[in-house]
DNA sequence: TCCTTGGATAGATGATTATCTAATCAGGTG
DNA sequence: CACCTGATTAGATAATCATCTATCCAAGGA
């Protein structure tokens, strides 16, 4: 499961949007990140997951919150899962999701007004 | 110009996505904002008005970075002026568009891991 | 082995959206 | 005023996407 995507926007991006204008390539990668967060029930799925206990929540955890069938949220985990925001692990019977929380890091690191304190490699 | 929305999402969120799960209001309202940013080319322009000089930037700069038409540059310049992102003013024959940075800011501080430092109001 | 339950895939459909051309508006300048 | 340039609006179109139903796969328990 979880083709496990190249963790796209990791290596490709980038200072804040505020220090220096991104290149169209950093943009393109960036921006596949924000659209697997356009989306009122993504966002929602990632805080679920995000905050659950233990750090991980079970798809069987996350249907019960939204009117929506089951194969739409499939699809939506898909999504969060190919942008490399998360990662499904099968165990027995069921699957279960947890966040990858430096993506996330990550993305708040370039919205960060001009502070450098966030910043990548050389942190702090 | 730029009909000022209520700045949306401002109010409305939110501590970090791993912290609480969002609720459903929440979640739609700060789909918004990455909806927003969820193009390249609103990416880029994002940064480009950021980093730019005196911190703002005139259409006239804007366009030229990019195989587009100015039509299609001021629509994703409205989409950004419509979700809060950034302002414009016009001075004489020219519009100037700058960053709203705080919410930025309020974005960076959702998608921060556990950190409560960027928390809002009541901090810690 | 067969059935049941959790989850993903396939394919279809209606709604959004990114882009264009054409037309319009706002300010200067001759 | 007539005209030019910068920028937005209007309307059309092609592509993307969120959702559904139907089907399928994976793992356990009878």
């Amino acid at each position: 499961m979880s083709k496990q995507l190249p963790l796209v926007a990791m290596d490709a991006c980038c200072a804040p949007l505020a220090r220096d204008p991104l290149t169209a390539e950093q943009s393109v990668e960036l921006s596949k990140l924000f659209k697997a967060m356009a989306d009122p029930v993504r966002l929602r799925l990632l805080s679920l997951i995000a905050s659950h206990t233990g750090g991980e929540a079970c798809v069987c955890d996350l249907t019960e919150d939204f009117d929506l069938t089951g194969p739409t949220i499939s699809h939506h985990l898909k999504v969060l899962r190919e942008s490399g925001l998360i990662t499904g692990q099968r165990r027995g019977t069921w699957v279960y999701y947890r966040v990858h929380p430096e993506v996330l890091a990550r993305l708040a690191a370039v919205l960060v007004p001009g502070d450098r304190v966030a910043e990548g490699t050389a942190a702090r």
